[in-house]
DNA sequence: AATGAACATGTCAATTATTACATGTTTAAA
DNA sequence: TTTAAACATGTAATAATTGACATGTTCATT
């Protein structure tokens, strides 16, 4: 529904970019909930700043790189708004291609499925010390009403997350031995 | 890159059905980690067929109604397998309109913010009592090697999920709240 | 007998997203 | 100085997904 141009207006609304600083943000710290690459980006700018809702003036880097510094203007602004506060439905709910192949495991032997679940483990164990450092980040809770205190929350989430998600498949894989063990 | 096929095999794998069967198995059985409309169902068995993963007999129900029972071939259930042992990198990490809205929230009145969570709260509250008597179906931990052990496992995995998400948009009002009252 | 919900199958247009194609500059390190 | 990584911007082709269009049957209830 569109949601890419709120995304991109969120970040023109914290600082001015470029596409391509807007594409390292979705690959850093948007990575987590949101993602887009530079082929959607700069279309998208092109559409946001067709309809006014961003402008951008041209800068140079070195003697003749040229660079496009996008900013969010006031109706983007008003956009943006109107977006964050509209009350939004849980979507059909995320797909996840692992548990689609955990749930179709019964066709393969019992270990492969171990096999399966342990390197599932490892890469949301890896992505859960990612996050806790970036959390570490903040030595408490920031106030309210500033930027940080609404990236607090959403790290937070990620971190809930990656730490039920990782719970999860322990159990499974605790599960999974001792069926193997008994029989 | 094709994983509608393998959701189609892997319910195919378990009993015959018609496209219309696995339309309704997407938006119950499997709702909680993958969908797909009849619109895009219907072409998938079409190639399948094509590719010869399934077969399909035609029967009638009632007097002139044609309904196309699909079957999963051996070739069909080789692929299946192939696909169910192979390693998944976890992909971009799936996108979340919600924790976007509210990381961009700063720029919304911090009352408006806790009227997103809480409404937010709500549903997933309502999921997590829909997967908790789905879970209550099974008496005990079924046993390995049958369909119902992989069921369980994510089921499990649905739960314990729903309740991380409960659990931290609990937290994110409780810190909403209590930022409110000091100022 | 009428009606509406569920059954049943398909196509088409539009949107969204990914991958590959295509090109060139700047900067820091070897 | 060369070289590789990062900077920088775009387009094209393809794939995945949704929503609308289109049609007709069967079954249970009123």
């Amino acid at each position: 529904m569109g949601t890419l141009r709120y995304a991109i207006l969120g970040l023109l609304n914290r600082r001015d970019m470029s596409g391509y600083d807007l594409a390292k943000e979705f690959e850093t710290t948007l990575a987590e909930f949101w993602g887009a690459k530079h082929s959607q980006i700069y279309p998208e700018l092109k559409a946001l700043a067709d309809e006014g809702l961003i402008a951008y003036q041209i800068e140079i880097s070195g003697t003749v790189l040229e660079k496009k510094v996008y900013s969010i203007t006031g109706s983007g602004r008003a956009a943006l708004r109107a977006w964050a506060e509209g009350q939004l439905k849980i979507r059909s709910v995320p797909k996840d291609e692992f548990r689609l192949q955990l749930y179709f495991s019964d066709c393969i032997p019992p270990r492969r499925r171990i096999a399966l679940l342990e390197p599932q483990l490892e890469q949301h164990k890896a992505l859960l010390d990612h996050l806790r450092e970036n959390m570490a980040k903040f030595s408490r809770v920031p106030p309210e009403g500033e930027e940080e205190f609404s990236d607090y929350l959403v790290l937070l989430g990620g971190v809930m997350r990656e730490e039920g998600c990782c719970a999860w498949l322990e159990r499974c894989i605790q599960l999974c031995r001792q069926r193997l063990g008994e029989n």
